[in-house]
DNA sequence: CTGTTAGCGCCTTCAT
DNA sequence: ATGAAGGCGCTAACAG
């Protein structure tokens, strides 16, 4: 059986509200003798406090969650690794609950306050869902929320900046490389990091004085097969664009698929660019020139957040922060200079 | 505030001890009726219990923990899904702790125990670490090892069938293929995953009757850098070999720029094959033959494993069992028949 | 079927 | 500087 903080009081010879005090806060107000006393004995029989007891009398439970629409591919393995090495350094325990077939992120939010399992949450929110807003305001732990949406102004939000990233690698292509004929393949439409990269995309062109072709903007679902399917569609319009903007690097490979297939060669027939910077672009045939985007560091910077909000706990709540992170762009040789015809 | 048991009690005019019950295992010793108007109770003050309280009165958490040696690339994902998956089916929660530069495995490890934060811990040991052993056989607490190691067989153990899958790859380059002149690039020596790949790739040759050359047997570190060392290290031998067994996919894809770097087309005039089936393999020109691994199954079998040892607390403990996930060969372009010259 | 009561392990006033 | 005692919210005998 593990000692308890009552086998160390009476091997001490003193009370528990005394180890409790050497172990805790106010060791100061132990005698040093006593506290000295007591730390060896502690090491001698290998205690540590009972955390749950401790969250029990404490009202907190040193753990905060973290709220992941899924787990697939790199992206999120960097958000909770960001995350993870936080919230260790604050002292933190990390839980997680992705959404998969038997839950949704509905549920993985419940499960984490109604039980009153963690004191804060890191949430990620990639698209639109009514319920979420009414269960934050009803429990009132800290949250810090991942996403690129509007609204929930009152919450700190972190994501990193999609409008920037797409606005920039646009321009580039138009001022550096000299291209107007860019089409566009979006994400869904209900997820905001599509929504921002298509407004950057948009804009990027206007600010140019391009015009905006419909044709050119077609919408997909972040997939490879996505891609694909666009790519191909994008390819038989009678006005066919030189690049393609893939809103991510999944529909880039696509891209770089059915290019293949109908005989066009990357870069020379048709120029492709992609967004998220994930491990495979390096690898793609021609290197793909992309968006970079780093995404530990949305981890690291919104479990920071949440750390300053709960260790404010009692003092009075600073405004909200919303914060984005900074984008560059990876030179890849996926798209070549216009050439003027 | 949050509603409590006492305000459901006082409420419904019972005890705590009733509203305990009709929540709990023994439903049934509850009247329907009082149990019904319980119910209503707590959906209307949006009571749910607080799992912390519970916990400590059961000395159960109902979380259970997983420690990773690091969290990088797919692969990690995949398990943490798998783990996530099930024990959320399972009922538990999770809590993930993973090396990175301010804490060790062993940290993680004793993180979990001595705070008793959670009720079993699924461990990933991918190499010796001596101090792993006290500290587990100190806590009682159940715990599922992730490695490919020989020892800890008092505990239930998981992997990749690491030896099969690197043994049935070279067995088809030598059989179905033809080919004798097989080097392999290894990982890490203290990796028993390494270990593993590098044993089954010797026994092939061995059974086949084919020489083992220590030359053709180069020691790398996993990472793409060191497959590209590795690789032309190789190709200046003055007896190469035809095709290059990488023990892992960034070292094959390593493999795949010394190989650009110096001339050398793959496959026709080296042939490479890999471990791993990450998701990059599908994007290396030539596409990469590989030994495709479930990931997630590794995750999703050693929690089993662990939830098994659970429910089983009280009883007479099963033997521990030691499981291989088995692997496939994913054939690529990135090999070719040998031609009988 | 239900209530009473004693913990679970720790923290925290309030006294001393 | 230290001890005694009352919770934190819930479970689990033990009675009734």
């Amino acid at each position: 059986m593990k000692a308890t903080i009552y086998d160390i009081a009476k091997k001490a010879g003193v009370s528990i509200a005394t180890v409790s005090r050497a172990l805790g806060e106010n060791r100061d107000k132990v005698k040093p003798e006593t506290r000295e006393k007591i730390y060896n004995i502690c090491k001698e029989l290998d205690y540590s406090p009972n955390s749950i007891a401790k969250y029990l009398a404490k009202k907190t439970t040193g753990s905060i969650g973290l709220v992941l629409p899924e787990i697939q591919g790199d992206f999120y393995t960097e958000i909770i690794k960001g995350v993870d090495e936080i919230s260790y350094s604050g002292g933190y325990n990390l839980l997680v609950a992705s959404s998969h077939s038997r839950r949704n992120i509905v549920e993985s939010i419940l499960g984490f306050m109604k039980e009153s399992m963690v004191d804060g949450v890191v949430l990620m929110i990639p698209s639109m869902n009514k319920q979420i807003e009414s269960i934050l305001s009803k429990y009132q732990i800290p949250v810090v929320i991942i996403s690129d949406m509007e609204g929930f102004d009152e919450y700190d939000k972190v994501s990193i900046d999609n409008y920037q990233g797409a606005y920039s690698i646009t321009e580039y292509l138009i001022k550096t490389l000299g291209h107007t004929k860019i089409a566009t393949i979006c994400g869904p439409e209900e997820n905001f990091d599509a929504q921002k990269r298509k407004k950057g995309y948009i804009d990027a062109l206007k600010d140019a004085g391009l015009p905006i072709e419909k044709r050119w903007i077609v919408e997909s679902d972040f997939t490879i097969k996505g891609g694909e399917i666009a790519c191909s569609r994008l390819l038989s319009l009678k006005e066919k664009p030189d690049v393609i903007f893939a809103a991510n690097d999944n529909m880039a490979a696509g891209c770089y698929n059915t290019a293949n297939l109908l005989g066009y060669k990357i870069p020379e027939d048709l120029g492709v660019v992609g967004f998220d910077h994930v491990a495979f672009c390096d690898f793609l045939k021609p290197k793909l020139t992309t968006v970079h985007v780093q995404v530990s560091e949305i981890g690291r910077v919104s479990t920071n957040l949440l750390l300053e909000r709960l260790s404010n706990k009692n003092k009075e709540d600073r405004p909200p922060k919303h914060l984005k992170i900074s984008t560059g762009i990876i030179i890849g040789n996926s798209v070549i200079k216009k050439t003027t015809n």
